[in-house]
DNA sequence: CGTGCGCCTTGACGCAGATCAACTTTGTTT
DNA sequence: AAACAAAGTTGATCTGCGTCAAGGCGCACG
């Protein structure tokens, strides 16, 4: 873990996920408060937050990067449960351990509180409560979205779903009317298929695939080009056409 | 739907989700609050509490009986993701139309309360918004366990893992330190194989296999006896020893 | 510069579960 | 009691994806 002495000292008023977060309805007398139970962490790609089980002394916000939840069987098989990027909420007010192993899968700041006086505010004031309310509601609906995509698309609608998703987050669009949109993948095959409960062989030529059709373009294994948005959420299997080009 | 009158004028503090539901944890001036916006609904097993996308103007503890939530595509290819039984908590404050379509799967009895008063409180009072919060992040918690359900486990697991569920929640043990369970299904074999991305031929083909090999006796379609509940944990693959017992 | 190591791709093959189809059981209607 | 529908079972066959295996590409290392 790497304490960089710049963002240990990060004001709330500047933070880029302020409006977002679970501090997002707080007046500036709660960010005061918050502002002396918080402290940040950074972690490298590829480091574990939190192993399931361990004990967690913080609830943290994303600042920056992508995290990932997973479970694992005994026997090694592995689902992801939750994709944490910026302004995403960890951690479970009330409970002492961690559900789920959090690694991060690409470099990683966090927003720690200190879990006692977090959940002491939570109790006082209701800004926070309401806020995170709101916030696991949208997880919650995710989560049954996602429960969908695994037990009844097939693998190349699974990929689809993946890259669309990708798509409307962090996608920079073309020139205005046109429907082409470009993107860097935060994950990995394997990450990839942990996510979509296939095997990163099946994930492989699925986008080989789709490269193939020309429904996307690589630039690189992780830089994706999509021409048409539609054609890629078509292949997705989603009823509601992609309305997020205006 | 049937409305009976002796249930238009139950009383919350004899309600049997009185200590469960999202009233949990209300004083008895706010359960007077609630007693006002209050009204029962009844409804007979198949029958179609809501559609996805319907206006929906309340929301709903289920105070007795099973419902579901279910996904549909174009196609028809259906994902249940989520399985109410009495105390749950049915639709989103602040949010106006279903998100999913709401079956009975049982008989079926809702404690409805209208949705304007209800979002009124959650402001006004803590106490509702707590426990709702409470729950949600339960729910979330289950929607993550039945992610890896669906993305990671074999047919017979999947199926064991949902008769365990249901052995944990409507158990009635057998004679103290045997490992005994009874307890009725509440799904038809095509609901549990929407529940578990699975054909309804593939569902009946893992219960007669287990049943062939004694993990489970049948009495009737719908009435299982699970001799040794740790015998069906193993077959679920959990980690997690099913310590319910003792 | 070559060597090793992640990460990714591609091919050959097998199997778990889907699909298609026939039949049984159970409960309801008349 | 006959007729019917809804729910469940079982068999035969097909196929999408997993498994196993062999390499390719880019990059850090001595």
């Amino acid at each position: 873990m790497i304490l960089s002495p710049d963002l240990a000292h990060q004001e709330c008023s500047d933070c880029p996920i302020r409006h977002r977060a679970v501090c997002a309805r707080c007046e500036p007398d709660e960010l005061t408060r918050l502002e002396e139970m918080k402290f940040y962490r950074s972690y490298e790609a590829g480091q574990t937050v939190a192993w399931a089980g361990d004990q967690m002394d913080f609830v943290a916000s994303v600042v920056s990067g992508a995290a990932t939840l997973t479970q694992t069987m005994e026997d090694g098989r592995r689902q992801m449960v939750g994709l944490l990027l910026p302004s995403d909420f960890v951690g479970r007010p009330g409970r002492s351990g961690a559900s789920y192993d959090v690694v991060a899968v690409t470099d990683l700041v966090m927003c720690c509180f200190r879990k006692k006086p977090f959940e002491q505010m939570m109790v006082t004031t209701p800004h926070v409560a309401e806020r995170l309310l709101e916030m696991t509601l949208d997880e919650l609906d995710a989560a049954r979205e996602w429960m969908l995509v695994l037990g009844r698309k097939t693998a190349r609608e699974k990929i689809a779903s993946l890259l669309a998703i990708f798509a409307r987050r962090d996608a920079v669009f073309g020139p205005v009317h046109t429907r082409s949109v470009q993107f860097d993948l935060p994950l990995t095959r394997e990450a990839m298929a942990d996510y979509l409960g296939l095997t990163l062989e099946t994930v492989s030529r699925q986008i080989s695939a789709l490269k193939r059709e020309g429904i996307i373009v690589l630039q690189g294994k992780r830089s994706i080009l999509v021409p048409d948005i539609d054609v890629l959420m078509e292949e997705a299997g989603d009823d509601s056409d992609g309305g997020l080009l205006s």
